[in-house]
RNA sequence: GGUUUCAUAGCUCAGUUGGAUAGAGCAACUGCCUUCUAAGCAGUAGGUCAUUGGUUCGAAUCCAAUUGGAAUCACCA
């Protein structure tokens, strides 16, 4: 809570107690709107209520007790039906100014002690990252940064999904057509061509899938087995009677998808993964060697893209590792009787009671499921790091799996439990569709970042501010520009919010985008740049006898001092949308002030020191807000 | 079918625990560069907050129903 709010609340209190008796209520404040006088707000609707009398006369009489006994705090009110707005004595407003310049640390929350794991973006090691974990980096990255500031100590933690059926067929895919290529004789990135395997695998799948699915067109089933024969009878007349019905469009799809699934099973390359997989895990040599080197190469695809992306990991778990842990829970849960077993030694949750129905934690064969190794990799974490709170990032997808999860933990009476959180964020797709790596119609986030720089160094020199940097330089600053395009594209919307990507006018570089907040930022350095050089004062002395605030001036200054409020709301809802807001704001307030205020041809002395004073918390803060974000702030452009 | 979730300007989105005349950006139109960076500033226009009902001093916000969209409901991961 901010000084000035503070204070207005006791203030107010005092009020109430003296003039109606009242006391001990809460004194909710709000932010005026901008149309109205002052800058903070008291709404009398409901005390007004209590008391039976008029709101509009209620506010009068608060608001004038605290004209007569808080004068040094109030120096002006306005009173429109409930709405009673103090005007906060510019005295006040100098003192916050110089306070918060003086601090050490401005944008650093006091710590709270306590530890939080924060898990992205956990990729597939078959193929290279595109848009949809751009968006899932961000969002781990930003949220981190955000923590840490807000007073935590984070763990940016990855966990590498790096074996599993997935994974087995790019590595067939490799040994039958790869003919050795590497990623030096073909020149290309360790992870794109693992992800160029992966299509190919996918294109034979769909040729050996044609003979079946032709069979099955002429109703014959023969090539499949006992069990099987029925569900695809049941499958294939589901899809008969769904076929042009576009309202049953969606159980169409599920029972083609449904249908694929099980007859993709017959084909000789699935048959060969399947086998392929079951000889990694049984640590087969020739299969254990390949993956190593496929898997290696993926990695240093992947190192090269976090590092172009400026994201780094504090931990790295690796599923190979992980995914056999686990077992030993369900066994615990039985005897907790938290799990039950069924009478092919299956082992089960009921989760009937939280909506969530009966799920599957062990197979019958005593083999691992998904959540089975989840639980295990929860327990693991703890055990390495003491966390007291874990951050899932991971797509809305997952939001059941993710609640099963946590149910369970819960239940299992887990000390960290109740820190949980899923990060769930809305998938990205193109205008035709969803984005599906198999079958290649991805925008690649290598790609990506390439596009935005490009656009950047159009648009730099087309304004042409940067004629004296380098060659190295510039190529720096295009970098700088295009990445921040991207994420604060992608970082301002709400997180479980859908996007809908069009490559043509997706990502912005005017308006309510980060170029336009670098350039402000850029705008506040070329000020200081020429403060220094005509080595003027602006410490806290030269401008405290500065009386009138112009209005840009006073919100700029309102919005700059509300950043640890800002951080805070943002560590509280997970949402950099909260900071990349705030920084938009700073940036337009800036713009305005910037426009409306000449600062080196100010009126009077104190303007013009204040005036770069300013400016510079305004470059402090500006920095500190797009860091936040993981973006960095130009010092020209 | 069950569960979850979404619907705000032509488009993309903000909108705090219910508060003032619902806000930005883009696109359109009008002004403003001899002066600190015009990636800008000022202005005009654009709304049945999906629909209907309820709760109350007050509803985009809370509740119910309806309509339309999305995700999910695997002994896949």
């Amino acid at each position: 809570m901010s000084y000035i709010e503070n204070k207005l609340q006791i203030a107010i209190s005092q009020a109430i107690q003296f003039l109606y008796q009242i006391e001990n209520i809460e004194i909710i404040l709000q932010p005026t709107r901008k149309e109205f006088k002052g800058s903070h707000t008291f709404v009398t609707f409901n005390l007004a209520k209590n008391l039976q009398k008029n709101p509009e006369l209620v506010g009068n009489e608060i608001g004038n007790y605290l004209l007569q006994n808080y004068a040094d705090l109030v120096t002006g009110i306005q009173i429109v039906k409930g709405f009673l707005n103090f005007k906060i004595a510019n005295k006040i407003w100098l003192q916050l100014f110089t306070d918060v310049q003086n601090k050490e640390n401005f944008a650093q929350n006091p710590t709270k002690n306590m530890r939080v794991m924060v898990e992205y973006p956990s990729p597939n090691t078959n193929k290279p990252l595109h848009l949809g974990h751009l968006r899932n980096i961000f969002l781990g990255d930003s949220v981190s940064r955000i923590l840490a500031a807000d007073g935590y100590e984070v763990i940016k933690a990855n966990l590498v999904n790096d074996r599993g059926i997935h994974i087995c067929k790019s590595m067939l895919a490799y040994q039958k057509f790869g003919q050795n290529e590497t990623p030096q004789s073909a020149n290309i990135k360790g992870d794109h061509l693992i992800g160029k395997y992966y299509v190919a695998f996918e294109k034979h799948l769909r040729i050996e899938l044609e003979p079946f699915m032709a069979k099955i067109d002429n109703k014959d089933f023969t090539d499949f087995s006992a069990e099987h024969q029925p569900k695809i009878k049941a499958l294939t007349e589901q899809i008969e009677k769904f076929k042009d019905n576009r309202k049953e469009e969606k159980k169409y799809n599920d029972a083609k998808s449904g249908l694929k699934q099980i007859v993709q099973n017959y084909t000789p390359l699935m048959r060969e993964a399947q086998e392929m997989l079951q000889k990694w895990e049984k640590n087969d040599e020739n299969t254990k060697q390949l993956w190593t080197k496929m898997n290696g190469w993926v990695y240093e695809g992947f190192d090269e893209t976090y590092k172009n992306l400026g994201v780094t990991f504090d931990k790295f778990y690796y599923e190979s590792d992980t995914y056999l842990l686990g077992k030993n829970i369900v066994e615990e849960g039985l005897q907790k009787g938290v799990f039950y077993q069924k009478e092919d030694k299956s082992v089960w949750i009921d989760l009937v009671k939280e909506k969530l129905d009966h799920k599957l934690v062990l197979r019958g064969d005593g083999t691992s499921v998904y959540v089975t190794q989840d639980l295990g990799t929860a327990d693991l974490k703890y055990k390495d790091f003491k966390i007291q709170k874990s951050v899932y990032v991971i797509g809305d997808e997952q939001e059941y799996h993710c609640q099963v999860l946590f149910k369970t933990l819960e239940k299992l009476e887990r000390p960290y439990a109740k820190g949980l959180y899923h990060l769930s964020y809305g998938m990205i797709e193109l205008p035709e569709g969803r984005m599906k790596s198999r079958d290649g119609n991805v925008i690649d986030a290598d790609d990506m970042i390439v596009e935005m720089k490009k656009v950047a160094q159009l648009k730099c020199e087309e304004f042409g501010h940067i004629k004296d940097y380098s060659d190295v330089e510039k190529e720096k600053l295009y970098g700088q520009i295009g990445l921040g395009a991207v994420k604060y594209y992608l970082l301002k919307l709400d997180p479980k919010k859908k996007i809908i990507f069009k490559p043509e006018e997706s990502v912005e570089f005017v308006g309510d985008a980060a170029p336009f907040i670098q350039y402000n930022h850029a705008r506040t350095c070329s000020i200081m740049r020429k403060a220094n050089e005509l080595k003027i004062d602006f410490s806290a002395n030269s401008y405290q006898n500065y009386e009138h605030l112009h209005e840009a001036e006073q919100n700029l200054l309102e919005l700059l001092l509300s950043l640890p409020t800002q951080i805070a709301e943002a560590a509280t809802a997970y949402s950099p949308a909260v900071l990349a807001q705030y920084s938009y704001e700073i940036a337009k307030s800036y713009s305005k002030f910037f426009t409306e205020c000449s600062i080196f041809q100010a009126e009077t002395e104190h303007a013009k020191s204040f005036r770069i004073a300013l400016s510079s918390f305004t470059q402090k803060t500006l920095k500190k807000s797009l860091a936040l974000l993981g973006i960095e702030a130009p010092q020209k452009m």
